[in-house]
DNA sequence: ATAGCGATGTTCT
DNA sequence: GAACATCGCTATA
């Protein structure tokens, strides 16, 4: 399926769909690409556990964007996490980018982590590595500098409980490709 | 390998 | 004032 047709569609289908897809940050003028091995499905206004759910606030106004926009928020006062919306404006759907594999500018992604075991493998850490700030909210993935390559997602999908969450803690919306969860 | 826990500050009630 | 879509350190195995 087509990246555009998948991030405007049905957002469990686009977090399976992104799974295997390749994310490249320039961001600071430095190339680091990851392929996305572990994401979560937030179902807007319909899902207990989504930022949008009690409708809109100063925080997830990206969400109520266009798909294929980037929703950045600060985590526990600390990490920066990142998500892809999906749908339009008025179905405030994101998957949640939990973690993925470093395939190119791993020095770069190490000198930022400041570590060079567990690189990419949690939200916070995948946003740190590829210099996603509080600056890229509402960025468009299709203009960089963050992008979300086209090409056919690849790989055999997994579904678990999403993690880290109170509300709605038991739906099997956290999708990671087989093998590759860690 | 897994478990417990403190740090940290923004957002929302 | 409480909750929070996390991380890294420490201890134990």
């Amino acid at each position: 399926m087509k990246l555009a047709d998948l991030l405007a569609g049905p957002v469990v289908d686009a977090a399976t769909g992104l799974l295997g897809r390749r994310l490249t940050s320039t961001v600071g003028g430095a190339t680091a690409s990851v392929i996305l091995t572990e994401v979560e499905a937030y179902a807007g206004l319909d899902d207990p556990a989504s930022h949008a759910y009690r409708g809109p606030t100063k925080r997830n106004d990206s969400l109520f964007g266009a798909p294929g926009m980037l929703y950045v928020y600060l985590s526990y006062g600390i990490h920066w996490c990142m998500n892809v919306v999906i749908g339009d404006e008025e179905t405030p759907n994101a998957v949640l980018l939990r973690g993925g594999e470093p395939v190119e500018g791993l020095e770069t992604m190490v000198s930022r982590r400041g570590r060079a075991d567990h690189v990419a493998d949690g939200p916070g850490k995948l946003t740190q590595a590829l210099g996603v700030t509080g600056e890229d909210d509402g960025a468009d993935l299709s203009h960089g500098p963050v992008l979300l390559i086209p090409g056919e997602s690849q790989g055999t999908v997994t579904s678990t409980p999403r993690i880290g969450i109170t509300k709605a803690a038991d739906w099997p919306w956290r999708f990671v490709l087989e093998g590759r969860d860690g």
